[in-house]
DNA sequence: TTATGGATTTCGTGG
DNA sequence: CCACGAAGTCCATAA
């Protein structure tokens, strides 16, 4: 079966002995060795190397083979490419009727921000008004919430561990809304971002995905 | 071969009919389907779909597999699991000599830092201390300048296009140098960034990897 | 070990 | 198509 052959399935994986050319946004080298290539359905082009999760080169949905002498070509339209060179394969195989499903995620950010809206009294007691994405030109704002007496709140949470990052990240939101007050929400924080929070007075609330409910009970 | 025996295995690939269930950070269900599923030798596991660069689930490296029932079952020191329903096997294939090379990357960042303060006159003149990586309580400068009048300069390089996030990360450091002068240096910015920077006093700069050079000559 | 930020981030969502 | 931010981010590096 020929590279041609190959290259002109939906999807295919080959093992074998290849060096590996990456040039677009940055440019890369892989040493001649043994990888495994992977080819999905949706135009996605995998060089995988024996440790790590991550692809030690790849090419997003879409892109496009060609064959030239003993090189895989892909390309995508951004005008990227990278180049396969093949110096010997040692295994082919062919999936048959590949998933495409998705897994079910739970505990996600926007589950937090869901269970911080619904047991908002906790947090910001006589809310009159909650938006959740709330878009605005410095960015959108997890939950926006005005209380009773007119008061802005801002809030951003985090699904992980809050980090400086989150906190210039409300800060920003505070520069268009300065009369709010602003708030990380999070399972944790790092210590430096929650002296930061202290610092620039925005407030951090531990909230957890699920209460600690019932444990003694 | 049983699948205790490929579970033994340091690496190995197998196709067929799974169902993938994650509990740990979050939780995930992945309804049974045909996938690809990737065992590496440092103990990274993958489950891969028919689409995307990303897999599906995944344990990083150092995570150990059992066998129970017809379930392949990986965790990791973390308390997380990975739990993979075997229906049918289609495939299996045993990777040797696996390479454990990296890529050579050009084009990163740090090129384009270490480009920055190679040409430092253009930017900044009579610059008398510079420092990349310049450690503060609030983060890790890029560069950080002082001139011969003795004016700070707080700059945050982008590789690829400045984000609203690349201004909050200037601003964050400007609260540690009130006098500092702020800058974004990268290709190319957002629009929004652009207006936001703006607005704070912070300089945009447009740096390219390599000089436009030489073009007409 | 934790903390921090880059990444060819990738990926989804919304305008 | 751009813009923005989440991600079980992953990953390398420094403290």
């Amino acid at each position: 079966m020929g590279l041609k052959d190959i290259c002109s399935l939906d999807a295919f994986v080959l093992y074998g002995t290849f060096s590996v050319i990456y040039s677009g946004r940055a440019e890369s080298e892989l040493d001649r060795g043994q990888y495994m290539i992977i080819r999905k359905v949706d135009g996605t082009l995998l060089v995988h190397g024996s440790t790590n999760i991550t692809p030690r080169n790849y090419q997003g949905p879409g892109s496009k083979l060609s064959v030239i002498g003993n090189s895989i070509i892909s390309c995508n339209k951004k005008g990227e490419s990278l180049t396969i060179v093949v110096h010997r394969i040692t295994q082919i195989f062919k999936p048959i009727a590949w998933s495409s499903n998705k897994i079910k995620l739970s505990k996600s950010e926007r589950d937090l921000v869901n269970k911080i809206v619904a047991e908002m009294d906790k947090y910001i007691p006589n809310a009159v008004f909650i938006s959740k994405e709330h878009q605005t030109r410095v960015g959108s704002i997890d939950i926006y919430v005005v209380d009773i007496n007119e008061q802005e709140h801002v809030i951003e949470a985090k699904r992980a561990k809050a980090s400086l990052a989150t906190g210039s990240q409300v800060s920003r939101y505070l520069g268009a809304f300065p009369k709010a007050i602003g708030y990380v929400m999070s399972p944790s924080i790092s210590k430096n971002a929650a002296i930061w929070c202290q610092e620039h007075d925005i407030k951090y609330v531990r909230v957890e995905h699920q209460d600690p409910e019932s444990n003694g009970v």
